[in-house]
DNA sequence: ATTCTATTTTAGAATTATTCTAAAGTATTG
DNA sequence: CAATACTTTAGAATAATTCTAAAATAGAAT
């Protein structure tokens, strides 16, 4: 294994992610590099703070879950994540921060993307007077059939 | 101000709650009545249990917070109140059962409805399998104008 | 490299919304 | 009116999240 001139995959992506975290204006400390591994590598996600610091221990790093919220929030701040509130109990966040909406099944805590395009809302009223539209977000309730 | 052989209009409102209520499979109690007054008596309403307890001390009413939970909860499933979510933090429930949407100012916490007639989505994809359509639901999230 | 300073992390306490528990109260039935 | 099942409630408990202030660290300056 050598170690001069060239760069393993895994610290490609950690420069990768570093990059993009500085240009977000975060430093790439290692929690924010090691969460922010788990959560831009493989496609789109949806994560809770809980699922995260559990899925980040298991991963080797260690990090609290204060960290993992204050992250997930600065990400959020950051536009590199989006915040699906579907649940009152919880809070998602989702690494799919385009056009898109979310297929939401409680009874087995199941969140999915449903892309944006393809899907056509009609008939909303306009905003009332002094506010705007920020978005416009439909959830699809399901349950498990009977 | 007669008492023989006719109602106050509060007591005819009441009794029809009762009646409502019994059919419900609820026995029509001190708490549960003043709670539905408030809550069916003028169109459509959004309350958080916190607001609601604190509209009933205002009216008079003396119940404890966990009994407008309780009955927040008995009223959502006996199908005469629907629970909304819409913000992380609070659970608002809507006397109006009808298919309909939502306006949604966080700044403002203000919840409107946006009627279901007229508005039109298509190009959802079909329920995964194992699964049914519970209920499609669409929240325009929308911000204080600068 | 070492030092400096602002940013970050963290343990643990605090907060908030909500649910639970078990005891006391009340509506309905007989 | 007495019996019984359903309700209410105070207060403790829980769960998710935020706060606090002290310790750690990244990046800049020396």
């Amino acid at each position: 294994m050598r170690s001069t001139g060239s760069k393993t995959a895994a610290s490609k992506a950690s420069a990768g992610l570093a990059q993009r975290l500085r240009e977000a204006g975060l430093r790439p400390t290692r929690q924010r590099v090691a969460l922010g591994r788990l959560l831009f590598t493989n496609g789109d996600r949806h994560v809770t703070a809980e699922g995260l610091h559990l899925e980040a221990a298991k991963s080797g790093a260690e990090l609290s879950l204060a960290t993992v919220y204050n992250t997930l929030h600065q990400f959020t701040s950051a536009g590199l994540l989006r915040q699906v509130i579907v649940d009152g109990e919880k809070t998602y966040f989702d690494t799919n921060i385009g056009d898109h909406h979310h297929f939401y099944a409680k009874d087995r805590e199941m969140l999915m993307d449903i892309p944006g395009d393809g899907v056509s809302i009609d008939g909303l009223p306009k905003a009332p007077a002094g506010m705007e539209i920020e978005r416009v977000e439909v959830v699809v309730r399901l349950k498990s059939r009977a």
